[in-house]
Formats: C-alpha cells, structure tokens, sequence
RNA sequence: GGAGGGAUGGCUGAGUGGCUGAAAGCGGCGGUCUUGAAAACCGUUUUCCGGCAACGGAACGUGGGUUCAAAUCCUACUCCCUCCGCCA
C-alpha cells in the first residue's frame, strides 16, 4: 500500500508506475475522496472539541452545585451530528482503504519498462547446459520408469495436477528441504521457522495476496481461511503490527512450506508433468530490513538463492522483470531460471523480490531509530530458495542417463545417505 | 464440546463514569559520576490522524449500544489462558 499523502505528492509517479504497469487505477478518484475525506474529518474534530470543552465545564457545574441543565440539553445535538459526520467518515475511510488496497507500488528505477515478458533482461547465466549423447526425456517419462513420481493416483485422491512422490522421489523431496534449510541457516544466517500453513484475511492483504488475488487461491469457507500460496505470507506476518528494534535488523527467517495455489486460467501450455501444479513444497527466505540498506539486501537474497542452484549444480539464469510481469507490490524482482533439458526450456525456481515499504505498510510493520527514537517502517523482501518441484524437474532432466537413471549432485550425498544414483 | 478467567503503552501491570492518554516497574534514549564500562542517581520516553505552525482530534482486543461525558456500564464477536472431556 502506498500512503496517501505519498500519492497526493507525488501524483506523478503514481501514475506513471500505473501506466508502466499496464494497469487502469483512477488516482484522480482516489485524491478527489482524500479531499472529501479530510473535509469531514475538519468538521467532525470542530464538534468534538466543542464537546470536550462542554464536558469539562458540565463537570466543573456539576461540583460546583450550579446548574448544567442548558449545556447539556445543547450537547444532545451536538453528540448527535458528531455521530453522523463519524458515520459518514467511517465510510469513506473504509472507501479510501479499500481503493488504496488496489494501487500497485511504485518501481525501482532499475526495473525495466516492458511491452510484454519478452522484455525481461536476462541479466546472468551460471552453469553449461548438459549434452546428451540420446535424446533426452523429459520428467515425467524418467520418473514413470524410476516409479518415483505418480500423477494419476495423485489425481485419484485430489485432481490433477497434483503429485504423489513415491520412493525415492519422497526421498529426493525431503533431502533437497533439509539440505536448503541447512544453507540458509548455517551458512546464511537465516533463522528456520515453521507456520501454520493456513492464514486469514488479513495476513493475505499485509502481504497484498488479497484483495486482487483472491480467485487463484483455495479457501476454507467456514473460517475464511486461505491455504498459503507461499511461506511469505505467514511469515512476512510473524511481526504484523509490531514495532521492532533497530538493533535486530536485519531480521531474516527461512522457511519449509507447500504452497496451494489455484492456478486457475494456466491450463494448457506448460503444464504437464511437475511444471505446474497446485501444490508444491517450497524453502522461502524472507528479510526485515532497514530502508536504506533494502536494495543491498536484495542482492544478498539473490545470492543466496543461486548458492543452492550452484551446489546442486544447476544450470540457471537471472532475469530482472519488467515493469509488466512483475507482481503488483514489488518494487524490483529477479526470477532465477534452471533449466529442464529434457523439454529444452527454462523454469522458474524463484522470485527475489524487494517490496521496500509497501508490504510493511499493508501488515504495519515498524521500527524504531535507535538515535532519533523515530519509528519508520521497514522493507520487506522474499525470495524463494528455491521452489522444489521445478528443482526436481531439472534435477532428473539434466542428470538422466541413457539407461534411465539419474545421478545425485554431491551436495545431495550426504541427504540421501551416501546414495549417488536413482535407479 | 463443558466450566471459569483474561485482553490497557516497546514489555510487565494498576486503574469501575468527568481531575486518566492512562500509576508503578522494566526496557529505550539523554545526562551526572567514571580512564572506560557497570552500578547508583537525575531527566526523558504511547501511537495514529488533521494542520506550515500554534494547536486540535482519536485510540485501553473488535463492532454495536447507554450517556452531555466511557478504559470504566450494557451487548455481540474475536483471540488468549486454566480446568474437565475428547483426540493426533
């Protein structure tokens, strides 16, 4: 969310991050109820006053013996427009909010102005595509063989697009959690959390899930709960409404969650196999940071994202997004790619963003100068490191044998006690 | 599911109709002392909104209500704790 007197200053830039974005946002509008707003507002405060001063005296007659009897005939009127003015302010507060709820955020200067995906700037590239000496499978027909991935009895207990790992696929799964977990806190300094993985309303709109995204996840009804699309959402929330130390930033956790997501209007293209489905595990790290050191920090969220791809041993690359692709509270985001050889193309493995105060905003996270005592809110930042479906797409892809094994990376070795083929 | 208790500032916790935006303690910040630090002592310290400012307004879990006036009374809801039951 962005602060309205940011808007009504800088009515520009809003305006162009709108436009660059591709999305229709009537600011003007948006303006017009802050002027209504305040207006009220000026009004409502007008009365109060008059009325505290009232009550005061009321007090000091009543001590006093004296009568109060006018005063108080004439603040039964007064009590009752300064109850309709808060009504009507209570509307178009609730109206301001919930408009402001659907403005994007502004973007960072490097993020790049798009017409369309092929705009992203491939920005690196780690690693040598794998040769083959046959032609390579894709996934799915290497995991039927190892009988380590299962869709069909997956869509028997749930629907499709959904996937039972069996064997040592379970196995491969639980292994590439443990051994990100372990980076991220030994050698990263992340500190490990597990979340519920169900959050409510209001953690969904702190991290800006909700309200436009409301269609592409799963609820609960009853409770009006939603199952996370990612671990950023119950974590980015572990400090909603807090106010926290200078001293204990940056705060960086990391997390082990499946992600639920709808995934609703991605039939078709792309879809086969584990590329896209509705529920995924995923090792998320996510920052508390101090303003002035959020684009830094971002960098650092990169890099340790790539540190898994490179021990693993996978070939990647990073790409900035442009202004239309990325998501609608990021100010600046880079994808990182792996790619799949048995179906010759790139997947996404994570999302590294920096939503500087947007998000912060959203969920009130705060805090306080150690100096100055002032109280900002902080920049929140996430990124996966990494997403483990499409991890274990290009694991078995790029590391397939003639024979229909697949080799372990090192780095996995000591995960799978010692084993160093799938066969 | 049943029975009780509770929700107040960064934290703990007093406060049952106007003198309470709120005692006290802790923590934070500034200072005195000290070579430096600790201790001790002194001062200071809730947040948000409107306003250039002076200043004004709001907030004691959330929403309604009573009243000239609500942290305080009524009401519904949410969450937390304890005990009992059930259960992974």
């Amino acid at each position: 969310m962005l602060d309205i007197k940011f808007i009504k200053e800088k009515t520009g830039l809003v305006k162009k991050a709108v436009k660059d974005r591709n999305m229709t946002v009537d600011i003007d509008e948006i303006l017009a109820i802050d002027e209504e707003r305040r207006s009220l507002l000026g009004n409502a405060e007008a009365l109060k006053q008059k009325r505290n001063t009232a009550s005061t005296e009321i007090s000091r007659l009543k001590k006093d013996g004296e009568d109060a009897g006018t005063l108080i005939a004439e603040m039964r009127s007064t009590s009752q427009k300064i109850k309709e003015l808060d009504d009507k302010l209570g509307d178009i507060d609730k109206k301001l909010h919930q408009k402001l709820l659907f403005v994007p955020n502004i973007l960072h200067k490097t993020t790049p102005i798009g017409k369309s995906e092929k705009d992203n700037v491939e920005i690196k590239k780690w690693g040598e595509t794998p040769k083959f000496s046959f032609t390579p499978k894709p996934h799915w027909e290497i995991a039927k063989h190892l009988d380590i991935l299962d869709f069909e009895r997956a869509s028997k207990i749930a629907g499709s697009h959904f996937c039972l790992y069996k064997g040592l696929g379970a196995r491969l799964e639980r292994a590439l959690i443990n051994f990100m977990l372990d980076i991220h806190t030994k050698k990263h300094g992340y500190k490990e959390v597990s979340t519920p993985f169900i959050a409510n309303r209001l953690s969904m709109t702190g991290t800006g899930q909700l309200p436009k995204m409301e269609e592409d996840m799963y609820r609960c009804e009853i409770d009006d709960f939603f199952l996370i699309p990612t671990a950023e959402v119950p974590v980015t929330n572990i400090h909603r409404d807090e106010i926290l130390k200078e001293n204990d930033l940056p705060i960086c956790y990391t997390a082990y969650s499946p992600c639920f997501r709808r995934e609703s209007g991605s039939y078709g293209k792309d879809t086969r196999g584990l590329n896209r489905v509705h529920q995924f595990d995923k090792v998320e790290m996510v920052k508390f940071v101090k303003p002035e050191n959020s684009y830094q920090e971002l960098e650092s969220l990169l890099g340790n994202a790539e540190t898994i791809l490179r021990q693993l041993e996978l070939p990647y690359r990073v790409i900035v997004l442009n202004t239309l692709d990325i998501s609608f509270a990021a100010a600046k985001c880079y994808d990182i790619e792996i790619w799949g050889a048995g179906q010759s193309k790139y997947l996404e493995v994570s999302s590294c963003s920096n939503f500087e105060d947007f998000q912060a905003r959203r969920a009130n996270i705060r805090f306080r100068r150690k100096q100055t005592e002032k109280i900002e809110f902080v920049h929140t930042l996430n990124g996966s490191g990494v997403a483990l479906a499409r991890t274990v797409v290009a694991l078995l892809e790029n590391n397939q044998r003639e024979d229909g094994s697949v080799s372990i990376p090192k780095a996995l070795h000591p995960y799978m006690d010692g084993m160093e083929v799938i066969e």
